[in-house]
DNA sequence: ATTGGGTAGGAAATCGTTTCCAAATGGGTC
DNA sequence: GACCCATTTGGAAACGATTTCCTACCCAAT
């Protein structure tokens, strides 16, 4: 004796299996009585629905795919579970995809999300979206929405495609008129690159700050590395080291910043008389050092659940007239790692 | 025209259905030449298989299931990602329920899992397992492997479930031992309670270090708090601010280290000549704190590939004569924050 | 009393696969 | 050339639900 099915219910309610299927899903054209022996039946007889043979039936898997290059980054996770709750209540499923960064690794998941029959997909790639990755995933038909990163197309904040995007470039451009207002005229930014839309509209940010402010875009020092907490150590003392040293540096990223406070002990520059330090992206690193490190925070959750909002509206049938992206804030949290520089 | 069904790949190669089915899964019986024409057939159509039809036939989902309380916690999503990693190798999707600790969350998904029919499930649940959330879990048939939690029976170490467990009270214990080594004779440990197995296992190993040296036990101090850098910051400010005070602390976990080293600085205690630090948990504000915080590290990455192997290995069936359990090793990083105690 | 609109509920089709069964084919041996 | 056994192969039956179609029926209105 197996599973229970609705036949078994049916048949325990004397029904006919349509009606069964009726009377559970309390679809129209079901008498009082049907519904009450049919409830009675299932209750009695302890019966599951059995998602597999309705999704096949009804063309929809009741899941939704999340393809991420790093679960185990903390901003992905933070936003992963927002989303996941979120979809949960609407009772959807969340599987992941790690990509790893892996082109390949994300082809494959596409084709297997299509193969599956998943309802939707959240993306956030490791790279800016690779045009085939892409293609694959709107070839299966089911809305995409995109994670804070530009669409494949390149066509900037008028894409059409729904995204949940990060001002990255505000907040970049805040902290700078921070630390600008401050006296800081030779800033570096720590980056791991313009890879990805994050990283390169931060550096707008950064950039457009100092010109805003009539300065010499010279101080405006951008430097690319790995985002290893290693390479950021050597990066940064190479930077402090020199003569004519910056007076302010930003740090993006947990490990990059912890590099930079490494290199600034290494250096015995105080912080922040002889060195400001402001941190993208809040982290208990920051909060905690001593002293605490000003840092650019948004909120992951919100990230999370914005996307499974966009989401779920694809699916209800409303996109049309609906908002396609949502914007979010950065905010800046001060410290007290940045002061005026010292006087030369 | 919808989906290129196998159907189609039949009668474009000019067999039966069934001979398309059977060429395409690589099965015995197929000549040579239709194994030809059907998979020309289906690159030429460009046929991509229905898992949820195939699923609901081999009544397999190929998908694993991952009950999780915390995905946000970095602990638990180095572990998720390394096991999707290796299940994902071996065919199979990950889909995550994130229980935030809530058991009827717990229940729902497990009441989830059994209707979407996964293969197996992966389970770390906030609280030890939870008899009823269990009893579903393993009600739907499908193999179960815990992730560093204790079996619901209670039946610590001679579970008959399989499980990965972490040595958490080995390395607790090396860790005191060797703090007594130091000198130290009052040591805290500051921990959020021994709700679950790791934290059981610590103050077990943690104490079990004083008793085997022949020290009062008296000069083990456990302290439970919430998991909360503000709580842990209360915590500790009493504990070392009072009379005949700790010269060493353990933190578990990050939010209780940062409490603790905000108030080892209120205290004006500097590290490690006034008080010893160690951390129970290796993260970047251990490794970046100045001085580096001597840690107790281990593989995330080891504890989700063994679940993942442990799990794949019942689902192959040879579940049989196989180990059901893996026990895996915490090693004592030595850094710069632990020292003998200042003379009185 | 007949008709018409509407509801209830049963029978059957469908979703796209895998697998079972029986028939057919092929080759080798006596 | 007949017989036998082992492969192939086509046809059909699952898998477990939803949904369409269609008939039977009830009640009210003409």
């Amino acid at each position: 004796m197996g599973r229970i099915t609705i036949r078994d219910v049916a048949q325990a309610a004397g029904v006919s299996l349509g009606s069964a299927s009726r009377a559970l899903n309390g679809g129209k054209h079901v008498s009082a009585r049907i519904a009450r022996d049919v409830a009675a039946a299932a209750k009695q007889l302890g019966y599951e629905p059995d998602f597999l043979a309705r999704s096949l039936r009804t063309r929809s898997s009741g899941m939704i795919g999340c393809l991420v290059s790093d679960v185990a980054n903390p901003l992905y996770a933070g936003t992963v579970q927002a989303a996941e709750a979120r979809l949960r209540d609407a009772g959807y499923l969340l599987v992941i995809a790690n990509t790893a960064n892996e082109p390949a690794r994300e082809r494959a998941a596409a084709a297997e999300f299509r193969g599956r029959r998943l309802d939707g997909v959240l993306v956030a790639p490791g790279s800016d979206a690779n045009n085939e990755t892409w293609r694959g995933l709107v070839a299966g038909g089911s809305p995409v929405v995109i994670l804070d990163r530009d669409a494949p197309d390149g066509d900037g904040d008028d894409s059409p495609w729904p995204a949940v995007l990060v001002d990255h470039r505000g907040g970049a451009q805040a902290a700078t008129r921070y630390l600008i207002g401050l006296g800081h005229r030779r800033i570096a930014l720590l980056t791991p690159g313009a890879r990805m839309r994050p990283g390169r509209e931060r550096i707008a940010g950064f950039q457009a700050a100092f010109t805003e402010a009539g300065l010499d875009p010279a101080g405006a020092i951008v430097s690319t590395q790995e985002s290893s907490m290693d390479f950021a150590h050597g990066d940064a003392l190479a930077l402090l080291g020199g003569s004519n040293r910056p007076t302010a540096l930003i740090a993006l990223g947990t490990r990059i910043l912890a590099g930079a406070l490494r290199a600034a002990r290494d250096l015995n520059l105080s912080l922040p008389n002889d060195l400001s330090v402001l941190s993208v992206g809040d982290t208990d690193l920051a909060a905690v050092h001593a002293p605490a490190i000003t840092a650019l925070r948004w909120s992951l959750e919100d990230v999370g659940r914005a996307a499974a909002e966009l989401l779920l509206q694809r699916l209800r049938g409303d996109g049309a007239g609906a908002a396609t992206r949502a914007l979010l804030p950065v905010d800046l949290v001060l410290r007290e790692s940045c002061a005026a520089p010292a006087k030369t």
